[in-house]
Formats: structure tokens, C-alpha cells, sequence
DNA sequence: TAGCAAACTCAAAGCGCTTTGAATTTCGGG
DNA sequence: CCCGAAATTCAAAGCGCTTTGAGTTTGCTA
């Protein structure tokens, strides 16, 4: 049925060479020639092999994924948001993701897989790990990657995107101790993702340069999920000293925040001020929040682009990109923040 | 410095052939040999070539999927989930994805160019929208495919899984008559997707079945977000005659509503009933609502997984699958139902 | 009109694997 | 001790493409 380049060559009286090169713009062809392939291949559909040509060159026009998962472990609403990311950019180069799922504690064999396989021209790596063992993998591995995120403890020497998490919550706290607030609490992401370790760092760091101490039992880390969310407020306003302030790892977890705030019957930014960190999640922003959030915001999606654009630029050696980028998150004013209330 | 079969053939004075069989698990071929194969691998590290092997045999353990990009489209929460439901199932038989990003309107194309580049062995489609030419087209391709949900106006004949959506929003609507309401609002899916039309369809018939008559005027379509949730549920609050009770094609949507219910100063479950239809997501429970939430209830993760079960066992012609599939969406009634208030 | 570079086109090799069909070895029975 | 069947192993072809190195035309210049 479907049409492969030996008979597209035939039925042109040409060579495989020709047509060939005909498609893949070289110059040796002839304009004519070339008219002539291009409308065959409209009329005939034909479409190359990708398997072929990968064998042939190399080159498969693909990125790979590594995804996590078992029975037990929730997807994560951030991770479709950082792929919308990376198929905007994909898009425009006709590149694809081959995405392999693997059990948590795979993971690493599944990379050498991937990456053996021929399949896939690149790699990404994503919720990095305190001292994560991937990254040496993945430098051992002779195929360019791109980690989103950073390693903590050993030496920077890969290429990276990441945002500066600690100046993120460094600024947050300092505004709210501004703002007048003593004892800031802080939901977090799981405890062993170096965003979550930078985050908390920030947080101390500012408390510390004024002087102030940090409670570890203020500071919880969760799934970023409504529920963790939700439980975690709940907790910390039980105490007998709750804190007037929280920060948020995700506008997930803010989500359920908010809700156990109001339940508590306390206003937001009057009783309690609120700053949550946004990855510019189109399902839930913080300005419609009933409170709009404060916010560090970094968007996600556009990550994923960037890196998407970082990883094709170095497949295909076009164009120069810088090896490390990290970014800054925006700190964002609503209404969620306000002076620490009189106690 | 990766070996491939000819070298490791080499190194054990073997033909490529046997090493081939041992590896593959073909019976003429020595156990004594077969097992310094084996430990030769695991020294050396030897991956077979994926694009090799999808070359030689026609197969490469790997679904397809298209993802509709483009710079203003948002990602969609329910995708992930659905995602990791696939994926769950496919690690298990070491399938992977290749997900193809496509703008919105280059989408057929791109199934042509996936189906013929030889990079999946199966296809899958979702978000079917109603008298979808992308199935016809799929039917033409000569490769597996399974659709997640149904088409409208064309006859069912071709692979699916779809959970019942009429039935789910009928039984939901009925609920509420049960309950004495009257005006029944709706805030649904994209208008142009089966499954939007299909709750709709559940609703008008429910009205009418018990006399009542459906207002167009109380049916929204929006994209599944925070913020049309919130959006249409202030338009209609705003009404002369509000709705007492509301349906919500998601639980996303339904987190807009009761905020904006809440803003009304209108108690759920007494002022007003909401019934959300629930996809399971990890992220956002219905039952962790302030006032938890009644729910249809199917699984996207389900879903998902079974869908990976159907194509690979299509893929690998072990085991039989029934072709169609229609899910039955459980009602489960929470606090966020109650009697019509006496007007 | 010969001669030469430039412009095209081609045949064939090779990418790493599977699989066919044939060759070789082993073994039990007559 | 030979023979045919069963058990192993092998060489070579082929999957569909790119690319090298060489061959053939064409268009000018001298």
C-alpha cells in the first residue's frame, strides 16, 4: 500500500540517490528534478521510514522521556504542562517525544535503554534529586541532555535549566517580613526534590537575616497536591501559635491552603497572608483564586520550550545556547499578603 | 564504545544467528549456548538497536499518540492522568510512547506521517469530536487503533472505550428532580467534543422524561478550568431565576463554581446542589471539597491503562479483548446534593 | 570544434537487526 | 560402524533509507 522510495525512484525513472537527495534539499538536483519528486510525493503519499532513516543517519528527530510510574504513584499536573512546553517548540522542528514509563527504581536502567536503543537523539531529566545519581549517568551516556533543575552536592558541570528557587522564597519571606510577620510556615514538594530543598533554604535564609529562627515544624513537604494542601494548613492552624503567614509550593497546594484557611473561618491577607509559587498552570491561575495569590511565578510550559529549543539546537548544531540557565521567578503582589495581624 | 551484534557475536565465535535466537528466545539454540549469550550481554551491556529491530521486523513496541500544540492552546490536566494510566500498563510490557505534537489543524496529517514513518505499531485517539474525520481516516491506516470515546453520526465501528456519558449526567439529573429541583444548570466540556454533547444529551433527556423542559440558556460549554467553572457559574447566579442545582463536566470546573457559589454567600447542598463528574484525579478530590462534592465517577487512569492493555494485546496477538467498550459511571452521592429550597 | 569545468545523476555500500534456507554436528538404532 | 533424523549453527538476504565515489551531460571558452 504505502509507497517506499525504491518504487517512488522507479516510478520517476530516477535514482534512490536523486530522489533522495531531491527531498533532503541538497543542491545537486536539479530545480526540474526536484518539481517533479516533490509533486510525486504529493500524489503518492509517500512518507520515509523513520526506522530507515534513523539506521541510515543516526538521527531520529526525537527526545526522550524517562516517566515514572506505578500502580501507587499520582501523576503530577505539572509534569502534562511542562510537555505542553516542549511539544510547542517540538512542533516546529517536526520532532517527537518517545516517552518511556519505568518503575520508580528503574529509572536509571531505563535511561541506559533509552539511550542505547537508538531511539531517541537526546534526553531530559526532570525532579531532580538531592544527590542525584542520574546526572552521572546521564554524563556517561554520550548523548546530549538537559537536566530541568539542579543537582545539590556535586559540581554543576552539566547542562542545566532551573530557577532560583532560593532567591524565590528569599524574596517571598522577606516581603512578608516586611510585612510584619514572625512565624511564616511553609507547605512544600516532597522533601527529597532540590526544589523543595532550595525553597526551604530561601525561607531560613531570610528568616535568619533578620534574626528570626526557623521552626522545622512550620515547614511541611507533601505531594503538591489539594489534599496535602489542605491537611498541612490544617495541622499548622491547629497549633497553638499558627502562623500568619504560608508559603506554597505549588498553586495546588495553595488551592487546598485556602480552603482550610476559610474553613478555620480566618481572611486571608488580613488573618493570614499567603504567597504560593505559580508554574502558570492554565487550569488554575492565582488572580481568579477568591483571594487573587501573591506568587513567585515561572512559568512551566515556557521551560519546557526553552529546553525543548536547547536540546533540537544542539541534535541538529545549530545555533548556541548558554549550558546553564537559571532563571528568576517573578514575585507577584495580590491581595493574599498583607500586614501581620496585632497579637 | 556500544556493541552491537556483530561484535558480540564476534567476541563469543557465534553467527549473528544464534546469538539473535538465544537472545530472542527461540528454542534451536543450545542452552549451554544461550547462556554465555546471556552473561556476554550483561558484561558488554548490549542493547539491541530499536530502529534496527523495528527494521527487520516491522514492530517496535510502541503506541502512538498525537498532541494537539500550539502557543495559545492550553494543556489539559486530564491528559496527564490519562497518560499515566497508559503508561502504568505499558511498562509492563516494555511498550513506550511516541507522542507527536501537532497543531490543531494539522492533526491528520501528522496520524498519516506517525502511522507511515514505522515508529508505533498502534494508534490512539482522544478528545473524538463529533462526526470525527479522524477515525475514518484511522480505519484507512492498516495499523491498531483504540479511540477514547465515540463519535456521533457515523456508525460504531471501529475500536473504542467510552464510559457512558449520557447515562452518568441522566442518572445525575434524575437525582436532582428526585430532589425537587427544577432549574438545572450545566457547565460542560468544549461544545465541539462527543463527550460534552452526550452529558448534555443525559440532561435534556432526564428534563424531559419528567416534564420539564431544557433552557439552553442554563448550558455552558467552556474549557475545563478553574476559571470558566467560575466564570459560567457567576453568569448564572446573576440570572433573574438562578438554577438551584448545577452539573459540572469536571471536577476542575466545579472548583470555579463553588467559588463562585461561596461568593454568592449561597450554602452548597442547601441553597444549591452541585453534581460533579469526577475523572479521578489525584490532584483534586471530590470528596476534600469544603462541602464534598456527589460525583459521577469513572476513572481516566483506568481508562488509560486499559486502553495500553487492548493495544498491546492486539500489537502482540496474545489474549482477546471485546472491541467496544462503554463504562458505566458510578453516582456517588456526597453533601453537596439536597433538597430543592422552597422558592 | 575540441576541451574542461560545472551540473546532474547513478550504482553500490552500509546502518544493525531478523529470518530463511542450507550446512554441520550429534545421537540412537539397526 | 553406518545412516537418517534431530539438534544446532551458520551465511546471506533483506528491511528502507543516506551517502560516498564515480559516471554522464551540459554549457562555455578557446
Amino acid at each position: 500500500m504505502n509507497v517506499n522510495l525504491k518504487q517512488l525512484a522507479e516510478m520517476l525513472g530516477l535514482s534512490q540517490t536523486t530522489v533522495s537527495r531531491a527531498l533532503n534539499g541538497y543542491p545537486e538536483v536539479s530545480a526540474e528534478t526536484r518539481q517533479r519528486v516533490l509533486s510525486a510525493v504529493r500524489e503518492t503519499g509517500y512518507r520515509p521510514n523513520r526506522a530507515a532513516q534513523r539506521l541510515a543517519t543516526g538521527r531520529a528527530g526525537s527526545i526522550g522521556l524517562v516517566m515514572p510510574i506505578a500502580p501507587g504513584i499520582d501523576s503530577d499536573v505539572h509534569f502534562g504542562e511542562f510537555l505542553a512546553g516542549l511539544g510547542e517548540e517540538s512542533v516546529r522542528h517536526d520532532f517527537h517525544f518517545v516517552i518511556n514509563p519505568s518503575a520508580p527504581d528503574d529509572e536509571e536502567a531505563t535511561f541506559k535503554r533509552l539511550a542505547a536503543s537508538g531511539n531517541v537523539d537526546a534526553l531530559f531529566l526532570a525532579y531532580v534529586r538531592a544527590n542525584d545519581p542520574r546526572i552521572a549517568m546521564l554524563k556517561s551516556l554520550s548523548i546530549p541532555f538537559v537536566v530541568h533543575g539542579r543537582a545539590i552536592g556535586q559540581p554543576a558541570d552539566y547542562p542545566f535549566l532551573d530557577i532560583d528557587n532560593t532567591a524565590a522564597f528569599y524574596d517571598a519571606t522577606r516581603l512578608l517580613i516586611q510585612l510584619g510577620h514572625r512565624r511564616i510556615a511553609l507547605i512544600n514538594g516532597p522533601a527529597n526534590l532540590t526544589f523543595s530543598i532550595r525553597r526551604k533554604k530561601g525561607l531560613q535564609r531570610a528568616l535568619e537575616e533578620n534574626g528570626l529562627s526557623f521552626d522545622e515544624d512550620l515547614s511541611q513537604h507533601s505531594l503538591m497536591t489539594d489534599e496535602y494542601g489542605h491537611r498541612a494548613m490544617q495541622r499548622f492552624l491547629e497549633r497553638e501559635e499558627p502562623p500568619t503567614a504560608v508559603l506554597c509550593s505549588s498553586t495546588v497546594i495553595a488551592l487546598g491552603a485556602v480552603r482550610a484557611i476559610n474553613k478555620a473561618g480566618l481572611q486571608i491577607g488580613t488573618d493570614i497572608s499567603l504567597i504560593a509559587h505559580d508554574d502558570v498552570l492554565p487550569m488554575l491561575k492565582p488572580e481568579n483564586f477568591s483571594i487573587p495569590l501573591t506568587t513567585t511565578r515561572s512559568s512551566l510550559r515556557a521551560a519546557g520550550s526553552r529546553i525543548a529549543t536547547r536540546l533540537i539546537s544542539r541534535i541538529l548544531k545549530t545555533g548556541d545556547y548558554p549550558e546553564q540557565e537559571l532563571w528568576r521567578a517573578e514575585l507577584i503582589v495580590r491581595a493574599s499578603t498583607g500586614p501581620a495581624p496585632k497579637s
